[in-house]
DNA sequence: TCCGAACATGTTACCGGTAACATCGCAGCA
DNA sequence: TGCTGCGATGTTACCGGTAACATGTTCGGA
């Protein structure tokens, strides 16, 4: 420190380069270089500018941790989602992440696998951070967590799900009507026996449980319901499809928990000399890419995963700025009829 | 603050519980709550009992701001990688989140897009943050950037490529021999005339710089180089085997930047009645789900993308711990011959 | 019986910023 | 000319932990 306007290297991390040699450098008091970073207009543009050569000049990187010590406000976000592996997570967390970025806020990835308990723990770990906003996955958490949140007092934003109870804000839509909409749509082609290729994932369950609901409202019949693992990959539909291909009826209605399983239940079918849609009519769930690209394209559900993302930041920004009251968005969900129906 | 005992609600986050409250309440000093917590085996196990009751009772959560201050440890690495929109990049991140998170280390994703610039931003942005590691994509870095890095004074691991001069910590591979393995592939099938697919990114340049090279060397012939968007998805795939379709000699072999480029330039010659393998061979990269689980299954390049999150995360690990010698973790690639070839 | 490790716990000072308040200088106005 | 008000900047105290050192306690061995 003998030498203030040198950065000493190899000190510690940034060569020890901390607010107070800047404003020592640029002859002001540390505050002021603090306004300079955070309030720019509360400091007049000569000084600004002083302090801005001698930020340059040492290679200074503020400390948002102690920044954040000191003013209470971390600056981040903790998102918890099961898994990037699927688009039905990675687009809105990927939105989510570049817009609240844009806003100045840094996102802090939690992936909670798809154990509710695993889910507990992670929102506990990051709570620890002292995030100024939360994104969380699904809408319903057990009564020791809503108290855990409702102390942390931020704001916190469900999406993927609906709730007559969020804990705060809302992202998404209900499942269940997903499931009866689209037992609808088969039924409006005339299809009376259904089968159902679900993860074992709360939402896809969800779906599949409206579906088939919907399905006995109508007098008809489910002849088949097969449990897969979640995150359920294309192969999983695979084997699905093989495990249930005995109990198909001549014609039958396939409702598959993502479009990962539609696209797996279709390759089999053909690999097992069943007609898509003659015999066997599918739907899947997300549009994902390979939805729309395959040959043909597949019928399936849209719900705009990188709409919920960009919908989740704005909500959270518009309460962190002041907006008090809790919102819901419901996102719409839509089918896109294609050639496998 | 009259009652220490009970968590006064509504006067801030966690109720401003606080180690000097659990402390109190416990009958001990807050050095030693912080020990129960950070080093439990140096704390008598009836101390430890009391404090752990403390801590239950008034629902207490330790703020890692404050603790990372005081430490100069934030117990968090920053990842920036392209996006997580391709297994290419979500597996390692999954992978690499997990196995930090088991270690006691948060993950804060930064998305870098495709732009050098933005990735530098990123990276600035985050050392802010003064995370205890960092995750990179790629191996190449401007000057400036290599100063910061090392002025940072922590573990980088760089992943996805190799150089000969890494910043500290590398777990990649060489994409220009990738490229030219896969040219070797298709010569010794007989192959003479080639085609490459290829997305707008460094590393995908790389292989395919690596492949025409050695088609070059072999004295064979290239009759296209399609360049696509990065990153490139099915449908790029298809548009780009359309685009280039009427230049394809009698049977050429075609190398695709991903196996979602792969897998739309099959379905697309599936379209133009142009035959796979027959007319057309293809081979992909990355070893996705759909080039294993279409039907037929298609060749393509395997990398681990969990090996290297798994890789980076120990190497990473090891160097915090006191392993002061900078690594290169070689991460192999094997081409797995399927249907397609 | 006494001494000194080894262990358990407490005390002090500080991590690097920022909120809140104090101060200063100067323009506008009676 | 003196007062007021406001913008620009400085001062003080504190955010909530933990490193480093100090102190107290226990117990085995000479």
């Amino acid at each position: 420190m003998e030498h203030p306007t040198l950065p000493s290297r190899s000190r510690g991390p940034f060569a020890s380069v901390k607010i107070t040699d800047v404003a020592a450098l640029a002859g002001v008091a540390p505050m002021t270089v603090s306004r300079v970073l955070n309030t720019p207009d509360r400091v007049s543009q000569l000084t600004a500018a002083k302090v801005r050569a001698a930020i340059e000049q040492l290679g200074y990187v503020p400390n948002l941790i102690a920044g954040g010590l000191s003013s209470r406000r971390s600056r981040m976000i903790a998102a918890v989602v099961p898994t990037i592996a699927s688009p039905m997570f990675h687009e809105p967390v990927q939105v989510f992440t570049d817009a609240m970025g844009a806003a100045g806020y840094h996102v802090m990835l939690a992936l909670s696998g798809y154990e509710p308990e695993a889910e507990d723990a992670q929102i506990r770990a990051v709570l620890a951070r002292r995030p100024d906003g939360l994104l969380l996955t699904g809408a319903h958490r057990t009564p020791a967590m809503r108290l855990l949140l409702s102390d942390a007092q931020i704001p916190v934003v469900e999406i993927w799900d609906v709730s007559d109870s969020p804990t705060d804000i809302l992202v998404g839509f209900d499942h269940g009507e997903v499931g009866a909409a689209v037992a609808d749509f088969f039924a409006a082609a005339g299809h009376t026996h259904y089968a159902a290729l679900l993860a074992s994932d709360p939402r896809a369950m969800a779906r599949s449980q409206g579906f088939a609901q919907r399905v006995a409202q109508l007098g008809h019949v489910m002849v088949a319901e097969h449990r897969l693992p979640a995150p359920a990959a294309i192969r999983d539909g695979r084997l699905g499809l093989r495990a249930i291909a005995q109990r198909l009826a001549g014609r039958t209605a396939l409702f598959g928990s993502s479009d990962n399983v539609a696209y797996g239940a279709i390759l089999e079918a053909g690999v097992l000399g069943i007609a898509v849609p003659n015999q066997l009519s599918v739907c899947g769930f997300g549009d994902f890419d390979i939805s729309r690209d395959a040959e043909p394209g597949f019928t399936t559900v849209r719900v705009d995963g990188a709409e919920i993302g960009r919908s989740a930041a704005e909500q959270l920004l518009l309460r962190m700025n002041g907006a008090t009251k809790p919102n819901r968005v419901l996102v719409p969900h839509r089918i896109l009829p294609r050639a496998s129906t």
